[in-house]
DNA sequence: TAGTTAAATTAGGAATGCCTAAATTCTGGG
DNA sequence: CCCAGAATTTAGGCATTCCTAATTTAACTA
């Protein structure tokens, strides 16, 4: 499974770790929250389900910043008390439970705000990514709790993917990239990248979406799949990257 | 009338000065958004309706921060291109029509969040302050907007104060302070203090809130006012920091 | 094992917003 | 007019996050 061991020791009530405690007060100038969030998420992200280490320069490259800066910020990080990161000079890092925990509430408050733009203010699922990201770094945890009470506690962002719990809990899935999707299976869409809101235009044209029906009919003519979609008489060739933009399960 | 003159030349869509377009691009460390928005907000307030001169100390004062500070920063806002404000050495700071859109701006977004805060998401009048004035730096014209569209462009805030409208125009009222009201005319409550919790609950207990009839029967008793609320029959006498957070019109 | 290359770290510097302490400027009363 | 006091400004510093350039460390190849 993915990340249940956070579940257990850092349940919601009982944790002190949630929010601005974790992050020192501004002082002066910023001890910018958004840096500190930035860098964590991007450890979640980049160390996969497995929560390997993450090497400094996947982490300059994925945040836009020069390795020397990840070094310094690093170091900072991992002085923190407590330390929200585990930092091995020249041999990666890895989040601490502090750590995982300030990161998973930073992606429940992105996914929750998705979802809510979404379904409340009639966002289209390719235009709620920035705005979340801007906002997900500001929400009390009485405006969290508000958005998921009035969204009935959604279970995924409009893209797929899964909402963290309260408690840091989220659940664990055994998506499969739609590229190594074996031919004639039936499969479901289970989530979709949500990084290039065009890619999403193009999944939208096509009725592509989690929870749509799909098989690969045939794969790798330069690079693309010939796909089935729902329960359309037709078949469509899917580019390179557009496939490897949607997940998938078994049906 | 009050901020009328800022309509015609920075009309909506064709005023450039909007959201980020203003705030330099952060380079490194921050220029925060947050900083430059308060000391325009502070600006526009303590200014008043003639909007005159502000003193670098009771910027200070209403900041809190160090005088020295406020005046390094005015510094800047003047030597923006376009400047923000308008700052006379040793005699006090003026918003420009720049400035004054920008914190028109920000004072929209604070009072569309409030109302939307309180009417979509069940937080009470007094819980709304706090959580706008940490929203209203970072929400998008976009977001603005749908708000806006999905409170069918509210005029008031919860409080009873006037929305700014897109295009910075502000309806002119004239308010006037509770206990500068005299004894036996009738009047409405047109706007309450949104500072003090506390006192937002009081009012509440009491029944007071915008829209609300009343008359001030007798005057100052040590600085209270005897008062009656609404239809009530009994009359209630109300603390000085009460009245003086309760802005009435003629009825 | 030695040499080359890639990755990571350190050193030093810029920009920011705030601070304190020490000038400086304005204002009002003799 | 001059001086005391208040308001303001300047000078110098601190903490923050980022940068470039130079150095060090690790990894891989022959």
């Amino acid at each position: 499974m993915f990340f249940e061991t956070v579940a257990g020791p850092f349940a919601a009530a009982a944790c002190p770790l949630l929010s601005s405690n974790l992050v020192p007060p501004k002082k002066h100038g910023p001890y910018t929250t958004e840096s500190v969030d930035d860098y964590l998420k991007a450890i979640l992200e980049l160390g996969g389900p497995q929560e390997e280490q993450v090497a400094g320069n996947s982490l300059a490259h994925h945040l836009g910043i020069r390795a020397a800066s990840v070094t310094g910020m690093l170091q900072k990080l991992a002085a923190q008390k407590p330390p929200l990161v585990k930092y091995e000079k020249h041999r990666g890092v890895r989040l601490t439970p502090a750590g995982k925990m300030r990161a998973l509430e930073v992606l429940r408050h992105h996914r929750l705000l998705e979802r809510f733009l979404h379904d409340f203010l009639d966002y289209s699922w390719d235009e709620v990514h920035d705005e979340a990201e801007r906002l997900e770094h500001f929400i009390s945890e009485k405006l969290e709790d508000r958005i998921a009470a009035k969204l009935g506690d959604p279970e995924t962002d409009p893209h797929g993917h899964p909402i963290p719990e309260r408690s840091g809990a989220l659940p664990a899935r055994q998506e499969v990239l739609l590229p190594r999707w074996a031919c004639g299976i039936p499969a479901v869409v289970s989530s979709v990248s949500d990084h290039d809101p065009s890619l999403l235009r193009e999944m939208t044209r096509l009725g592509l979406k989690p929870g749509v029906a799909i098989t690969v009919e045939a794969g790798t003519r330069n690079a693309s799949l010939l796909v089935r979609i729902g329960d359309r008489a037709d078949r469509v060739r899917l580019s390179q990257s557009l496939a490897s933009g949607i997940s998938v399960l078994p049906r």
